[in-house]
DNA sequence: ACCTGAACACCGTTCAAGT
DNA sequence: ACCTGAACACCGTTCAAGT
């Protein structure tokens, strides 16, 4: 067997310690993170994966890179459940369900809405990343939900990830995760509330909401 | 002159260089805060002042009794602005006021949304505190609207500082602050979107918001 | 190619020694 | 009573030296 032992991630050919390490610092990175928060030491992460620290920088440039890698899997989740949610009947159900998914996720544990803001908010470059997967089906469940008159046509998608967002930090401020939804079930009002005048589905019209 | 160099701050004596130190470190401190944020390094506030790190300990034992500090006059403002609003004839109108007063001040510079919302929902003992001189009011104006039947009964005052918080929160990560009045319009119309139905100042029963 | 110990910088916090 | 230099702990980040 002249081919060495190797593995693959993405597309690069890693070793196999490499790879080993790798998989070991993600472990401990996902339960450390749900541990103790997003803001556990990168020390400590090193230390649980039996690894030294630089190991873990060689890995993962960034706190965030390391951070986004643990997430893949719900992030794909949550692009899926999008997607899903594009055929149910309902378009204002439909974005709230996925609103509140999101919500859920961005409690999951402390700490997490500040780099979950960041990495939905990413502009990657790289148009196959986990970030557009989430944002593009979440984005049209908005402009579904417009089009069907359940939602204000002045919002954009980036408003509905501020909120969401400010709502979970608000919740994990204040160690009160619970609080989350009861607060998103206001905002959905607010998307809801002056939604249109005439169609099928809109709620009654009503005066412009005062703007300054 | 018998009597030592001594001035009051509060009710307790102080010599003149503590005095002087203590105007030293406040005002090195806002012009930090402001030029860096609410995150800017003690050492730095202390080296601008003039002052040993240790000193700077010595008058604030924590950061945030330094930023409450350099915060009274504004806060003492925004409670003054309450209870001035309380006579205001349009009660709804009164209250959306304020909670941008409010916004307006959380995004005044960079961090500084989460430790004002710390100090906002700190319950003080002592109740002389500036954060009862705030809230006091502002809870006031909450119910004034709701008695009006311009804001949901179910609505508590925590809701309000939760949601301005966040939404401020959200603008200052995004170093967007301009967005953030934007954003509580949304909020405002949650407020009163299911307000009322009939009656001049009652709140008519109403179907409850979707909570899951 | 990858891993590691070690160094560096920075920051928060505390304290013994001064006046 | 107050101030200070200095020490300590902790963390993020980088790099030369190993295999």
């Amino acid at each position: 067997m002249p081919t060495p032992p190797v593995t693959r991630t993405g597309s690069r050919r890693m070793r196999v310690d490499a790879s080993r390490n790798r998989e070991r610092l993600l472990a401990s990175a996902t339960a450390a993170f749900a541990e103790h928060g997003a803001d556990v030491s990168l020390d400590e992460i090193a230390d649980r994966a039996g690894v030294s620290i630089a190991t873990l920088y060689r890995h993962f440039p960034s706190r965030e890179s390391l951070l986004e890698e643990t997430l893949r899997d719900q992030l794909e989740a949550l692009g899926t459940k999008a997607r899903d949610l594009l055929s149910s009947p309902s378009p204002g159900d439909a974005l709230e369900t996925w609103l509140r998914a999101m919500l859920d996720q961005a409690v999951a544990y402390r700490g997490l809405p500040g780099p979950l803001k960041v990495i939905l908010e990413s502009e990657s470059s790289d148009l196959s990343s986990v970030c557009v997967r989430v944002n593009a089906p979440a984005a049209e469940l908005l402009v579904r939900a417009q089009q069907a008159g359940a939602v204000r046509t002045d919002i954009e998608f980036r408003d509905l990830i501020d909120l969401v967002s400010g709502i979970a930090w608000a919740a994990d401020q204040t160690l009160a995760p619970d609080r989350a939804q009861r607060l998103l079930s206001l905002v959905i009002c607010a998307l809801r509330c002056d939604a249109d005048g005439g169609s099928t589905r809109a709620a009654a019209g009503k005066p412009e909401p005062s703007h300054r």
